[in-house]
Parts: structure tokens; sequence; C-alpha cells
RNA sequence: GGCCCGGUGGUCAAGCGGCGAAGACACCGCCCUUUCACGGCGGUAACACGAGUUCGAUUCUCGUCCGGGUCACCA
């Protein structure tokens, strides 16, 4: 066979040869020990939760060591493609402090290794193809799909290995005749990769979190160009990674069993293999057994977490307590920092899978969220409100100051509050700070309204906002004692026969009264929010309803 | 089915030949407290199983079991 003949005819318009590529796409000078990543997506559809993994893991490593973390654009597969799916995921991203040094940007691209998009990039496959023609290492195969399944069914029924191998490789040595008339005729054909591999051999491989791997050789001649003349994702990884120079590659462990194939083609085609990154998958519990998070679980979709409103800083510490088991401790001494600050390391990464724990995240958003300013949660709530809640944004709108001084309430101190995890959680704690979502509540079982009622109205006639929290607290338990309840919670504890109650109780009267809660943030603090003019209406209110109430009864 | 990866409490996990097997979340109890939240203290709960190596295995080896992945002109 003549394998300068048969490249001609396979690629007569390739006129650039591999060094011609190595010379347009020349090693990165960047410092020692750089690190260059990527993350390399499909655009079929929305942003999954799992992607924030390795978009982080590479986003650490480069950005750490001085290196460059690119995107590239996996859209080989035109069918799957979903439209806009590329740039709603650099949004998405970028909202998760995912910033990328190269790649597609709006209204095109930033770097020097573009196109970022593999299906720019089809000449530049085409002439790493024709190499491995010229040298027998790759041949075209005409098989048709019905012939393919054929094959593969009578495999299934010999319970032989299924695959494009051995004898059942019928087009790897044809003569040049026939391929040539086929070509003439018009028939379409993909290339293949001729495999000199065997599963009788095993190579030994260590990945960077999973460790010393032993794989079995791949023998199958697996397709490196489609009918159309697009690479598929193996050729593709291979002529990109290579050319971009990439030196650690970071995907999910999903294509560990492929490996041996991306060696093999590095090795044909003379590339040096860069390190690999394997990362487990992100599963969930179901029916007592792990399965893989898939596209309908709530949480998969990052637009769940935009929904809810998550801060995404929350979001982003808690996938980093799961990719470094030491994140959490080292947080904690260093409460100030952020998690950019973190010092990430592979050797801290699990080689086993993780399930998402909902409980974990709330808690993490949480703290994340009693560390932020006032200014910053009204500010974050306000942005979530507009686009999902129009009631809560206009009252945020029309008095942001207003806004601020109630997510100031138990803010700042050692101590913060952790009132809410998400910003959907914002209307129905804090909701009554507004009259709008302000709704009557029920007070405390078995007191008579009217006693209540004669207590709100006793204690308008001493309330005095300027007080200050000792004063405004000792007038509270004066209006116990003078109705009969006990002063201090421990006398009442001691001897409960002897009171109507306690101060406690009393103060549940006015938390009632005001917030429409039996729980509430400090008394005080919420009336020094509400101000003077909201405290008495709400008061009034409350007690001629109570008192209308009981006449009725 | 072949090949591959994984297996410490419900979850995330420290551990790396000798521990009474950390810690965090969740759960339960107590304390603090005008409610809640915070905080403090305490509790329930784990090395999948069986061989082997060793004076000694959670840790090393093998097997079994279980879970997951993968066997496309999808990535």
């Amino acid at each position: 066979m003549d394998y300068q003949k048969l490249a001609g005819l396979l690629f007569p318009e390739v006129k650039e040869t591999p060094e011609d590529m190595e010379k347009r796409y020349p090693p990165r000078s960047l410092p020692e020990g750089a690190k260059v990543t990527r993350f390399a997506p499909s655009p079929t559809g929305f942003v999954h939760f799992g992607g924030l993994f390795p978009t982080r893991v590479g986003e650490r490593l480069a950005h750490q060591s001085g290196g460059v973390f690119y995107l590239r654009i996996e859209d080989t597969d035109a069918k799957r493609e979903v439209p806009g799916a590329a740039e709603a995921l650099i949004r998405t991203l970028a909202a998760y402090g995912v910033a990328f040094d190269e790649g597609p940007v709006v209204g095109g691209e930033k770097g020097d290794y573009g196109p970022y998009r593999q299906r720019q990039r089809a000449a530049i496959y085409h002439v790493f193809a024709k190499r491995l023609v010229e040298e027998g290492k790759a041949y075209p195969c005409f098989a048709s799909e019905e012939e393919l399944d054929r094959i593969r069914a009578e495999q299934t029924s010999l319970k032989v290995n299924p695959g494009y191998y051995g004898k059942w490789a019928i087009w790897r040595d044809r003569p040049f005749e026939e391929i040539e008339e086929k070509l003439k005729a018009g028939e379409p054909f993909v290339l293949r990769f001729r495999s000199e591999g065997s599963i009788e051999n095993k190579i030994r491989f260590t990945d960077l979190v999973k460790g010393d791997l032993e794989l079995t050789e791949n023998d199958c001649d697996h397709v490196l160009l489609k009918s159309d003349g697009i690479p598929t994702y193996h050729f593709a990884h291979a002529v990109d990674d290579h050319l971009m120079r990439t030196t650690h590659v970071i995907r999910g462990e999903e294509w560990l069993p492929s490996l041996p194939f991306h060696i093999q083609l590095f090795r044909a085609l003379g590339f040096k293999l860069p390190k690999y990154i394997h990362i487990a998958q992100l599963m969930k519990m179901e029916g007592g057994s792990k399965k893989k998070l898939s596209k309908r679980d709530k949480g998969t979709d990052m637009e769940y977490y935009r929904r809810e409103g998550y801060s995404p800083d929350a979001v982003v510490e808690y996938v980093m307590t799961l990719l470094n088991s030491n994140y959490e401790e080292w947080h904690a001494q260093n409460p100030d920092k952020k998690w950019s600050d973190f010092p990430f390391s592979l050797k801290k990464m699990s080689p086993s899978g993780c399930l998402f724990d909902f409980d974990k995240l709330n808690d993490v958003s949480k703290n994340a969220v009693s560390r932020m300013t006032a200014k910053e949660v009204t500010d974050a709530v306000c942005a979530w409100a507009k686009d999902f809640s129009p009631e809560l944004y206009s009252e945020l709108a029309a008095d942001p100051a207003y806004a601020e001084q109630v997510f100031s309430i138990g803010r700042g101190g050692p101590k913060p509050r952790k009132d809410f995890a998400v910003w959907s959680e914002v209307e129905g704690q804090f909701g009554y700070f507004w009259d709008r979502f302000y709704r009557a509540g029920e007070y405390p079982e078995g007191y008579d309204p009217a006693l209540i009622a004669a207590i709100l109205g006793a204690y308008l006639s001493v309330y005095s906002p300027g007080d200050d929290q000792s004063a405004w607290f000792e007038k509270i338990k004066d209006l116990a004692e003078r109705f009969g309840f006990a002063r201090e919670t421990k006398e009442y504890k001691k001897n409960p026969e002897a009171y109507k109650g306690s101060v406690g109780t009393v103060s549940a009267f006015l938390r009632v009264a005001l917030t429409g809660r039996q729980t509430s943030p400090d008394l005080y603090e919420v009336m020094r929010v509400l101000g003077e003019t909201r405290v008495r209406e709400r008061i009034e209110r409350e007690a001629s309803r109570l008192l209308k109430g009981a006449d009725n009864g």
C-alpha cells in the first residue's frame, strides 16, 4: 500500500504539515512550573453543577502556578449542540469566579492558540490526520451503520468483546483500488486509527489523583474523523491539548476507559503526553444506593442556585470543601480570607466520588452569608429579588437604607446571626419589616385576648423610642409585674403557679403584635429598626383587633 | 458480560503497620437566653466480608461482595 498516495487522495486540500502547526503554536513562554489547564465542555445545554469541579481545579492549578486557564468549546457534535449554550456557560461560570485567560468571549475570542471552537479547527485536524495516513497509522473505513450493527450483533452472539478490531476491522487492509473506487463513487467514510495494541497487554499509568493505574491496552480501531470530516473527541483532545500546550488535563473519571487509546494516539502523533487528573463523579443518594446526578435532579442545573438565591461565593466554598478536605479547617483558621487565598492541593483530592449534601451546602451558605456586611446582603437580596420577587424588590428599592438597617440586625459581631442560607428565605424570615408582608400572627395560647390587648395598650403608654436596651427591658419587666407576670424567667420557673407567665410571655405578646411571629431577632433591635411610627401603628391595630375578637367571642 | 475505578459513622472526611479510630454537617440532650438565631458542653453512630503477610492490620497482598464508570461517526 502506498500510504503517501492514499493520504493525497484522502486529503487533497491539505497543504500544511504538522511542522507548520508546531511553528504556528509554539510552546508557551511561562515561568517554571506554570500549569496550563483548560475546561472543554460541549455546548449541549445548561451548566451542570458537576462542571464546577473541573473548572475550579483547573482554574486553581493554573492561577496558583502563574499559568494559563483557557476555555475550549467542543462543538464537534453538531446534532447535540444547543444554540447559545456556550455563551450561557461563560456567563454562568463567570458568576462563580471562573475566569478564563483565553477562549471564546462575546463577539470573538482572546488568546494566541485559537481558534478555541473545535469546528473552526477542522483544517488543523486534517493536517495531522493526513500525516497519520502517510505513516500508515490511520485508514479510511466505508463500513455503513448497518454493517457495524451486524458486526456488533455477531460479536454479541459469539460472546466476544464488541468493537472494531482484529478480523472485525473490515476496512483495515483493503487494497488501494477499492478505496479509490469508493471515494470516486462519493461514498462517505470515517478515518480510523490503526491500533497496534492488544488486550493481552497492560499499561501502567499514574494519574495525579487516582494514583498508579493498571489499564488494558486498546486494540480497537477507533474513529478519528467522522464522515463530516470533524474529529471525534479523542482525536481533537490529542491535537488540541498538544497544540494549545496543555500541561494538565482535568476531566471526569468517565474518561478513564478511553485513556489507553489516548496514550496510543499521543504516541502515534509524536506528542508528549500531558499529566492527567481524573475527577470522581458527583453522586446523589437514591433508594439506598449512590446514583449519578442526573439532569432532572434538584441542584443539577446551576440556574437552580440562582433562582433559590445562593450566594455564588457560598456555592464555591461548598465546592472547595468537597474538593479539598482541609478547606474547612483552613477557613476556620483564616476566617477573613477568601477561597481564592486557599492553597489548593491535588494531594488533598479524594479519588472516590461523593454525594451531594444540601444540609452541608446550606450550612456553608449560612456561614458565608453571616460573614457578609449589611450592605453586601442588601445588594445581593436586591439583585435576586429583581429577578425573582418583584414585590420584595419594590420594597427594597423604595428604601435601600431601611433595608440595610434590617439586614444589619445581629450582624458584624463575633457571633453573627445565621438567619438564612439563601435569599429566597428572606421574605419568609424578615418580611414583616415591610407592611406589605406583615401578617397578623398567633399569640401564645391560653391568654385572654382582652388581657393581651390591655398589656399592648399599657406598653404603648410607656414606650419611648429613645430608650437604650436596658431601659427598654426594664419597662417590659415593669409591665410584666404590673399584670401579674414574673419579672424574671427564673422566678417563674421556680414557682409557675404564682404567676400568669413570665417576662418572656409578655415579650411574646409584643413580638407577635410587631412581627406576626413568635420568633424573631432581638425585639429591641427589631423595634429600633421598625421605627416609632410602625411600632405604634402595629401595636394599636393589634390591640383593637384583639378587643374586637374578644367581644365577638 | 469484558475492561476499569472506588469502599472509614446517615453525609463529607482525617488516617498513611501499633489511636480509646480526629473533625465538620445532620440528628438527640443539656446550658446560655425575653423568643429565635448564635455560642458552649455532651451523646448516638464507622474501618464491607474472608484469607494471607506481620509480633501486630483501617492501613500491605489476594479473593469475595457491594457501588460506580465504560464498551458510538456523544462528549
